[in-house]
This record gives structure tokens, sequence and C-alpha cells, in this order.
DNA sequence: AAAGTTGTTGTAATCGGTTGCAATATAAAA
DNA sequence: TTTTATATTGCAACCGATTACAACAACTTT
């Protein structure tokens, strides 16, 4: 058909609507699947629409609709296995919804994240989604959004506010598990590798940590909480630290695996045996967390799910199916992954 | 002011020129930094905009303009480190330059991978940057952005099309020295664990193999090359299929490293000793490759410097800095690191 | 003083859908 | 047959920025 051959130009519903001898209006309601529109006429314009290459303009839509179809995604950093998982995991209910992301990183300081917050206000994301950067300290840069009433939703790093939810595991919990675990292992004297504390994340941590202690009835001894950036370099610096103790540990938790693995290797090449020595503990179920030597006991930290979730709830928010200012927080479950380096009993060790 | 307090309604130009007395085309101009605005107007303009919290309107723009600042990214899969790299790299470069990406998943399937072009088709994005799935044939659902000039810049997993950049490292060369390294070390009856042959990648990698194997003047033994999807469940399917063979092998040497550390330590706990049985390399230069003992031998493979370099030649491209039409391939440097797990003289091995 | 420049601003059409309201046709009820 | 309800469709005004072109002022040049 020579309708094919109309060359480069795009087509809009003015051609289908002039080809088919109908009005713009009702070809736009058509293609929408308007129920006020005749099912014969439904048809013809679908088939022209196909038969011309007919595709929708996204902007002048959300022009008319104020309305972007889009998310907004803040995270510290893309690169950790967590995070890519979570963005999978929002990746693929936006997708399915008929949404976009838009992911942008803060490299963990408040002011990249701050200007990313802007940049994504001006593309007028429908919601955000965001987990917070080490040095931030308050959420001035998210007011714009509030005070306009598009959604903020804050997972795993969040922020408490009576207008976001956010989406969490239970940290106090889940510490107090792993704590408890190296104490029932024989521990008494239990490093405790940090991060952040202005993050929820690792405050929580460092919370289930010393509630395991009193649990216990061991006493808190500040100097066995080292406190870091968590990063690989950070883990062999504490190992460092703990090679100069006077009294050596008998226990390690750190709050992320990447950091538990750099520390452990350290201290496993200085001769110290993990874990009759020094019982080791993570938190995440990275994939070197069952690579290390010995496998590193940790927390299985449902990164996926949380991004689904996380997407999920925004979304239903969205399309009015739901309403997540009712919810303030939402908790996933997480699960202790006891494993060789912190298994003193020799049972389990293979 | 009172000015601020005009309650909820998004200010438009038609705001600003009200209140200052001139018309929108002169108030658009100005924000524009446009050359025929008096310098003082500007000045008024830029003070009235920012006093009454205007925002510009990407989509009246983006539909007058005929253009997105959106560009969009479709990868197998978000969650292994050398992706998210990718992808990091990518948001820096894009955001530093005012794009946003738009990033989906094809899963691995080239139904998705169609699917996700013809949503970020419609989308409308400027530019598409592509890492093929694994079973994807030709690239028919790409022809739309082709036949409009919207260009399309594959990295990593490319297609050959005079149309399309490509950025990738020589996985040739870098095969071949992982290879010739491995018959250094004395290794005669070197085992290849490969990936879909459809992708270059794999392919360029299984030559490179070749390659080195004639240059020893070894002889090529088609039993010796595994085929499979390279995940962590496949090398030890691979270690399995090993163990089985009449001869062991004396070396590995696998697509990535994810299958090698899972192949290595699935052989290790069968009691082949690393490197002294059976000499190992991977590619990729994971996290993992640090961790695993010993340490794998493998590429370094600059994941964030290939997000990097694609996603700035495709936003040069559009702004018509340059034109990477006469580009056809862009190689990045790769780097052979040796480790432990395939150095068999003592040197190295502490 | 007339003509030509240069600098600055305004007018109005345009980008492509969306949607409240009115108009018409058709069928059902009175 | 008239009235009323229902199903379809069209009209036209948006949404907010961009830009070709015209208009005008002020200043030079001849």
């Amino acid at each position: 058909m020579e309708l094919l051959s109309t060359g480069n130009k795009e087509i809009t519903i003015y051609d289908i609507a002039r080809e088919l001898n109908i009005s713009p209006a009702t070809v736009s309601r058509g293609l929408n699947d308007h129920p006020a529109v005749n099912k014969e006429t439904k048809k013809k314009i679908f088939n022209m629409a196909k038969e011309m290459g007919y595709r929708s303009n996204t902007f002048a839509s959300n022009l008319r609709r104020q309305r972007t179809n889009t998310i907004g995604v803040i995270v510290p950093r893309l690169n950790s296995n967590f995070m890519s998982s979570v963005i999978a995991g929002m990746e693929k209910v936006a997708n399915d919804a008929g949404y976009n992301l838009i992911i942008s990183q803060s490299l963990e300081t408040a002011k990249k994240e701050a200007t990313n917050a802007q940049t994504m206000f001006n593309s007028r994301v429908d919601g955000l989604l965001v987990s917070l950067a080490y040095d931030t300290d308050n959420i001035e840069h998210f007011k714009d959004f509030l005070k306009k009433g598009i959604p903020v939703i804050f997972f795993d790093r969040v922020f408490n506010h009576k207008q976001c939810t956010g989406i969490v595991i239970d940290n106090v919990k889940a510490a107090q598990e792993v704590t408890s675990h190296l104490i029932g292992q024989g521990c008494r004297r239990i490093v405790h590798i940090t991060g952040n504390l202005k993050r929820n994340v690792y405050a929580d941590r460092l919370k289930g940590y010393k509630y395991a202690l009193a649990d216990h009835n061991l006493e808190l001894d500040n100097n066995l909480i080292i406190q870091t950036n968590l990063s690989v370099e950070d883990g062999i610096a504490a190992a460092e630290k703990i090679l100069q103790m006077n009294t050596l540990p008998d226990g390690v938790f750190a709050a992320n695996d990447a950091c538990a693995v750099s520390c452990l290797q350290t201290l496993k090449q200085a001769g110290i045996a993990i874990p009759q020595d020094i019982a080791f503990a993570g938190f995440n179920n990275d994939p070197v967390s069952k690579v290390v030597e010995p496998n590193l006991t940790t927390v299985d930290y449902p990164g996926y799910e949380m991004g689904e979730v996380a997407a999920q709830n925004l979304i239903s928010h969205l399309n009015g199916t739901s309403n997540i200012n009712s919810t303030n927080t939402i908790i996933l479950r997480s699960e202790l992954v006891i494993r060789a380096s912190s298994l003193r009993s020799d049972s389990l060790n293979k």
C-alpha cells in the first residue's frame, strides 16, 4: 500500500483521522480504548494506526495530562550487588506497569543527592524512590515534592517522615540475631564494624548488637565498635586495628559483607583461625559471602524484592489503587544465614 | 512577597511575562540565554523566574523541539558487577550532560529485547545504548531507529552493522593472552568454558583460545570446549563434567569469573589442587576473583569506562560535536591480571 | 534628511494529544 | 407518534514552550 511509503514523517492522530474521515478526538479516544467509541470504529482506528506506523507522542500526551509515567530513582551507588538487585526489581515492576525509570546516583553525598532531586523535579517524575546518601542530614531537598504531593518512598536507607513511606527490613532484630548467634557460639568479645550512624541501617544494626549483648548480660565495650565507611579498604584497616588490640576479640560482626570479607581475609593472612580464634558474620548475603573461605555467615537481604515492593507501592498509589499515605513503614523479611565462618561446633563444618 | 504565595499552581513563562509586562517569547528567549535579549531584561527574567519558583516544562519543550534529552539503555541483566559498573559510568556522563537514562533489561531474551526497544522507540529516546541478549539473532527490532537516523550504539555484546558503532575490548587478544599464559605455566590440556557463541564476546574468546593453542602447536581438542550459559550453576556442572573426563585437564579458562569461581570451588572440594593439578583463569575481574582461594587469574575489563565511552560518544554525536557514523568500532584496553590460581612457579605464591 | 544597520521585542503559528460539552443518530419507552 | 434514554462522534479550547517573521527604536552612514 502506498500509505506505508509516506516517507519519514511522523504519523499523528490527525493523519489517521483524515484517512478515516473521522475526527482526531475519536481517534484519540479509540486509541485509548475509551468506552464511548464504537467497536467497529476502534478496530478501524487500530488497523489504520498500525498500517501507517503511528506511534503516540508521549510529550503531547504528558503535556496535556500533566503526568509523565516516569519514576525517579536516587541511590547512593549502582555498582553493588544489593543495589543492582533492587533496581532490577524496580525495573521489572515499572516496566510491566508501563512506567519508565530515571536513575541517578548520589555517590554518597547529600549535595549530589539534592542536585539529582532537583533534576527529577524538573523532569516532573510522578514519584520518587530514594535510598539516602551517607551524609544526608535532612530531607529539605525533597520538600518541593512533598509540597506538591508527589510521593517520595524511601527504601533501605530511610528517613522518618510522616509523609513518606519507608521500606526496610528489621535491622535491629536481624543484627540482634546475628550477635546472639555469635554469642551462642561462645563469643564474648565481639567487635562490631559499623557505618555512618546517621543512617538507620547502621544505627539499627548497632542497636541490635547492643541489645543482644544486654540480653546475654555481656558488658558493652565501646572500644570494640569500629566506625568506618564499610568499604573493602575499611575492612582491611579494621583488621589491622583488631590485630593491635591488647586482647584479641573472639568475634566480628560487620555491617556489610564486602567489609566483613576483606577484614576476614586480612586476619586470616595474619595467621588467625576463622572461626576458631575469631568467628565472623556480615550482612547482605552478597555473592562473595559464598566464596570466601570459610563461607561467611550473614543476613539474607531481599534486594530484588525490596525493589519490587517499593515500585509496586508507588505505582499503585499513583494509580489510585491504594494509598500509601496511611502506610508509614513496610518491613520485609530477612533471614540469618549461618555458614562456616561462625560455626565453632564442628557439626556443620565439612 | 506575595508572589511566592500563588499557591500550588505551576508557574509558566506566561506568568513571568505578565508579571514583567513583556511577551512570553522574550521570557522564553531570556531563559534560554538567547543572544538577542537585552542583558538587563535577562537578569529581570531570571530573577522573577527564581522568585516565582518557575520550572521549565520539559514536555512542552520536547514537543516543540522534537527532542527528549533521554537516552535508552537495554542490557541483558542489571545485577552483575560488570553491568552495574557500566550503567554507573553511563549515568555519570549522561547526568553531567543533562541527559536522562531510561534503563531496561532484556533478561537475555530477544523477545523482551524487542519489546523494550519498541517502548524506547515510543518514548522517543534520542539514542540507544545496547548490549545484546543471549539469543538475539538479528537486529530487526532496531530497524525503526536506524530508519529514522536515531543512533544505536552497541557495547560489549555488539552486532556488526554499518550504521552502528560498537564499543568492545579485544576479546580475541585477551583470550589469547590468557591461554598463552596458562600454556606458559605448563598447561597442555586446557578446558575452555564458553557461552553462547552467537555473541561476539564468547565467540571471540573461543577464537583467542584456539589461536593461542595454534601459536604453541597444541592440538585443538573439541571435547575440551564446554558450552554453557556461564552461570554459577553451569560452573558446577562443568566441574562435574571435568571430573568425569578420562584424562583430567591441567587448565581451565572460563569466559567469565562467576562461572570460573564456582567451577574452581567444586573441583577443589573434589580434592583437586589449584593451580598444581589444574590451573585456572576467568574473565571480567569481578570482585569474587579476589576473594576465591586461590585468587583467580582473570582479564580486567573496564566496565565503568565502557559505560562512560558509550554514553560520551552517543552524546557528542547527538550534540553534533562529533560524528560516530564514521566510527565503526571502539576498542578499549583490557589487561591480563595474573593471580595465584594460575601460577605454578612459586615465585608469586606467598 | 533619507536610507541602512543593529539591537530588542512582540505576534502568532506550531508541536500532537486530551477532554468538557454539544450535537446527532438510534433505539426504547410512553 | 412523541418523548426520553443511550450510544457515538465532533468542536474547540486547552497544555506550555519555541521560533520564523514582522515591527519598532535608536543609531550610523551618506
